[in-house]
DNA sequence: ATCCGCTTAAACATTG
DNA sequence: TCAATGTTTAAGCGGA
């Protein structure tokens, strides 16, 4: 069907007319446009789905802003146990000089380098500093923080309970001296605890507010990155580890330790309620000394003791522990030597419920995460199968209304393992129900470019909020994006640097190793005879030559088998294909399959380029349905098969571009692409 | 095993 | 001179 567009690249005015009927594009391809046409960055832009995200960021500000009051409290409540610890000389150095990572957001910290104040917290509220993703990292810290509460409460409770048994004591005729000592030891250890508090929050927040620092700023938010959301596994990791260090620091700071064990012997009676469950190794320490530990673990792990859930392969498994013992009691001894109940365990145990509690508010984000994008896509079910299925990411947000109705067994759009092997295989609307299931794999070749198909701008369109945003390498070649993004532009014709813009612009990957990606871009520009040079008075631009795709097409179908094949599949998914797209197209009203290489899209246009694309392509091939080819969206699977190897007329596709200027608005509106570039090369690639 | 396509790297030339 | 642009070659990888 690009012969049409073959042909009008060769034609200057209709190439212009294309431009202007692409408006109809997506709202954020024209917004895209005209951003780079106006210069303006393109974080700006406000697509139809980020109408939604502002929704969601609104609501996000009002628990935020409950949240934040807690917070508030919360940290004028540790300031002022902060000051007693001054006073009583316990305050660790460490801790002092972590003091800044307690303010939360970079934005904050850079505001003020104490406490936030709830005007600070209403101004960056009210002047949206704070991405999406650093509101919600924001929640979750409130969260954590409101956990840290519960847990002053459960600890304030032992001490009343400590004191309790102390004056039960002091009736049986303690000796005041010795009660002197304990209430201080006591104090201390009470100071000590809301000190490690503290200290763990801070660590939190430091290491969100890291994690936020990863955050690209001006991201909308997205419903289809949890990736940022949450704390991952070695953000975990190096949580306990720093716990770990801090503590071990902190203990070289002189605090007594003679203080807990009698501290934990009253503590004993007291079973925590909220907490029983994650604190309940904890729980059990604080239960028993080192002499009663076989109390202990029978505790915890009645029926099974050798399969401790802190012993593993035969090792401690206590959060950033890992020592080595040989057998069960060599770990029993080692849990009760190393981690009986003191403020390093005490302080770890508390972190762990905060990890818990971050894993189960981020499983449940994700749940609704997925559950919502099921239900955007018109599946019914909910199975837990569609999410580890592998992923499909173009073909599943290239579906449309009619057609995620007429396949429910579609997959859903989980992009939610960026490292997860790029799946995509562009897929049409109709063709989706019949070939999904053959499509999946851990497939890396891009279907798009292979067989020359190059992305459709609706591939592109639904899924650049996706891949704008999520740093996942698009499952395209750099062939069929640089075409694409020539296509894209109004007069089908970008320069180097516009094509650059368009990578950067249109997805987060090639945000990073800059000069990797356009070595590559360039490189193809060059070798692949598709892409025509153009001189112009301003320099060069690129054009594709869409003529070249049509020549080459039966050579190589008639070619290679394989690739026969696979325009056979194509050609059987013609006539679904086509009453898809007009069911699309009618049901939306607006050509979803808009590209800019369709020119003027109508929907007959597009039906019948589809057709005369496909009885080309067919040709030479015989109609065998096929059930192992990859599905392709309409505008790849009806593209011919690209072979590089024969020689181009340049005349054929310059002669009328020639005559046409460089749209020349390209230089400062990308001035943030300048940052990508300085980024160090450090990604791995594959 | 081989071919082919894609990616990446790199060297080199050209141009503004 | 330098950076951007453009060309070319080569190696590695994975799929067919």
């Amino acid at each position: 069907m690009m012969q049409e567009s073959g042909t009008e690249t060769k034609s200057n005015g209709s190439a212009i007319q294309n431009g202007s009927s692409s408006g109809n594009h997506l709202l954020e391809c024209g917004t895209l446009r005209e951003a780079r046409s106006n210069g303006e960055a393109p974080a700006v832009d406000l697509g139809a789905a980020d109408l939604t995200h502002v929704q969601q960021q609104q609501q996000q500000q009002q628990a935020l802003q409950v949240a934040r009051q807690l917070l508030l409290q919360q940290q004028q409540q540790q300031q002022q146990q902060q000051q007693q610890q001054q006073v009583s000389g316990l305050k660790s150095p460490k801790r002092n000089d972590k003091q800044p990572a307690l303010q939360v957001p970079v934005s904050v910290a850079m505001m003020t380098p104490q406490v936030i104040t709830p005007q600070q917290m209403q101004q960056i509220l009210q002047q949206q500093v704070l991405s999406p993703q650093q509101l919600q990292v924001l929640l979750q810290q409130q969260q954590a923080l409101m956990l840290q509460q519960q847990l002053q409460e459960f600890y304030k409770k032992q001490q009343e309970q400590l004191q309790l048994q102390l004056l039960q004591q002091q009736h049986a005729g303690k000796q005041p001296k010795e009660q002197q000592q304990v209430a201080t030891q006591q104090l201390a250890f009470q100071q000590q605890l809301l000190q490690m508090q503290q200290l763990q929050q801070q660590h939190l927040l430091s290491l969100q507010r890291q994690g936020l620092l990863t955050i690209q700023p001006g991201q909308p938010a997205l419903p289809l990155q949890p990736l940022a959301q949450g704390m991952i596994p070695t953000e975990l990791q190096q949580l306990w580890k720093e716990v770990t260090s801090a503590h071990t620091a902190e203990e070289t700071t002189g605090n007594s330790h003679s203080s807990l064990d009698l501290t934990t012997t009253c503590v004993s009676s007291s079973a925590p309620s909220k907490t029983s469950l994650i604190m309940n190794p904890h729980a059990s320490t604080n239960g028993q000394l080192s002499v009663h530990t076989p109390k202990r673990e029978s505790l915890s792990h009645e029926e099974h003791p050798h399969s401790h859930p802190l012993y593993g392969h035969g090792v401690c498994k206590w959060p950033g522990c890992e020592a080595v013992c040989e057998d069960f009691p060599s770990f029993l001894k080692h849990l009760n030597s190393e981690h009986a109940l003191d403020d390093r365990s005490t302080a770890q145990c508390r972190v762990q419920m905060q990890v818990v509690q971050q894993l189960e508010l981020q499983l449940a984000k994700d749940k609704e995460r997925l559950q919502a994008m099921m239900t955007h896509l018109h599946v019914k079910s909910t199975e837990p199968k569609a999410a580890p299925q592998p992923l499909n990411l173009v073909s599943s947000v290239t579906l449309s209304k009619s057609a995620s109705e007429a396949s429910p067994q579609s997959l859903p759009h989980t992009p939610t393992t960026p490292t997860a092997p790029l799946t995509p295989v562009t897929q049409g609307p109709s063709v989706i129900t019949t070939t999904n299931m053959h499509t999946v794999g851990p497939i890396r070749r891009r279907y798009s470019d292979k067989y020359n198909v190059p992305i459709s701008s609706a591939d592109i369109a639904q899924n650049q909020e996706f891949y704008k945003n999520a740093e996942v390498r698009p499952p395209f070649t750099y062939a069929s994006l640089i075409r694409q993004a020539i296509l894209e532009s109004p007069e089908k014709q970008l320069t180097l640097n516009e094509i650059y813009n368009w990578f950067t612009r249109m997805f987060a990957y090639f945000r990073r190793n800059a000069a990797t990606w356009k070595n590559a871009v360039r490189h193809n520009l060059s070798l692949h005879k598709c892409f025509v040079r153009v001189e112009n008075v301003k320099g060069a631009v690129w054009t594709v030559d869409e003529v070249e795709f049509q020549k080459r097409r039966p050579q190589k179908i008639s070619g290679n088998p394989s690739l026969i094949k696979n325009m056979q599949s194509s050609h059987a998914y013609c006539t679904p294909l086509n009453a898809a797209l007009q069911a699309s197209m009618a049901e939306n009203s607006i050509p979803l399959y808009t590209t800019a290489s369709m020119g003027n899209p109508t929907l007959g246009n597009l039906a019948s380029a589809i057709r005369e694309e496909l009885n080309g392509a067919m040709e030479h091939t015989n109609s065998n349905e096929s059930d192992s080819s990859p599905g392709r969206s309409p505008m790849q699977a009806v593209h011919p098969v690209h072979v590089k190897e024969e020689p181009l007329d340049p005349e054929e596709a310059e002669g009328p571009l020639s005559l046409v200027t460089t749209t020349a608005n390209h230089s400062p509106d990308f001035d943030h692409d300048r940052d990508y570039e300085d980024e160090p090369v450090n990604e791995d690639m594959e």
